[in-house]
DNA sequence: GGTGAAACTCATGTGCA
DNA sequence: TGCACATGAGTTTCACC
């Protein structure tokens, strides 16, 4: 990858419905090159997928929750166990294993309290938890699928990564 | 909102790169009425961008950090000035207003522990936070863009929303 | 609301510096 | 690698139901 790729995926971060004309000329090259490192890109993985993010609040999912657990079932089985429940209820959209006082961390978007409850009931029946701790957010300030690309490895370059 | 524009959303969170035709074909519609259903959706903001989401450890993040924050000042001004800090770090893709004991809530992506102590000193070196905690994952086990759609209110329809 | 076709804009592939 | 041009596919608009 070099700082041409690079400002590929910058541009298409932010807008995938950008042409790969208008890509081609705002990183100052012509159609062919630019569609063949934006394939190549998608080949390689690092462009995983180009999607529609949509507004949660439009489509009735206005309260966010965060459920850290905390287990006494250290075994990969139980894991295996928790990932697949978690990957059957779509109201948990990240879920991470984590280092520290807390287990795993779950995200979870419903319309309400009410809604989370029923859906907190509907997890515990599915596998044996032994602490969650349930905190809401009243406020989603920032949520971006843009990651940062100053830490990019660029190819043969002189630059550096950030750290 | 009617039960085809759900089925659009459905397709396009998955696969923005659809054709108009095909999704279309796929919930039973001509290409004209679908493609004024998805201007209708975007216009109403329901779906807010298309973009391209990158694999984070192709671009050099494989560390996802939480970051606790609590504050004494609990002032619309202090929580301005952080906000506009937060904008200013690419870093944080998430953040969060909490209820209970946390007051802010960040998700911070870094290429490693070095980098995240790099920009806790940038950070901190902006605002003055009274406590920091941050948590570090182990493993992102499940993320997606996906927005659970069994919640969405239908206009004049006879099904109920789930809660 | 919906259909079908025309016009136009892109994405994609070939040939060549 | 890169550019320029051809063509088929997709998007967008139109007249009409």
């Amino acid at each position: 990858m070099d700082s041409l790729d690079k400002k590929i995926l910058r541009l298409l971060q932010g807008d995938a419905t950008l042409a790969v004309s208008d890509v081609a000329k705002r990183i100052g090259l012509s159609t062919t090159p630019c569609w063949r490192r934006i394939q190549k890109l998608e080949e390689d993985g690092v462009i995983r997928r180009r999607v529609a993010v949509l507004d949660p609040a439009r489509v009735n999912l206005g309260v966010t929750v965060f459920v850290a657990i905390r287990t006494n079932s250290h075994s990969i089985e139980w894991l295996r166990r928790l990932s697949e429940v978690v990957h059957d209820f779509p109201e948990v959209v990240e879920f991470y294993r984590m280092s520290g006082d807390v287990d795993y961390l779950l995200r979870v978007v419903v319309p309400s309290i009410a809604a989370y409850d029923a859906f907190y009931k509907r997890l515990i029946a599915r596998i044996d938890i032994r602490d969650v701790s349930s905190s809401f957010a009243m406020e989603q300030i920032k949520y971006t699928t843009e990651l940062p690309l100053d830490y990019v490895i660029l190819d043969r370059s002189g630059s550096l990564p950030a750290i």
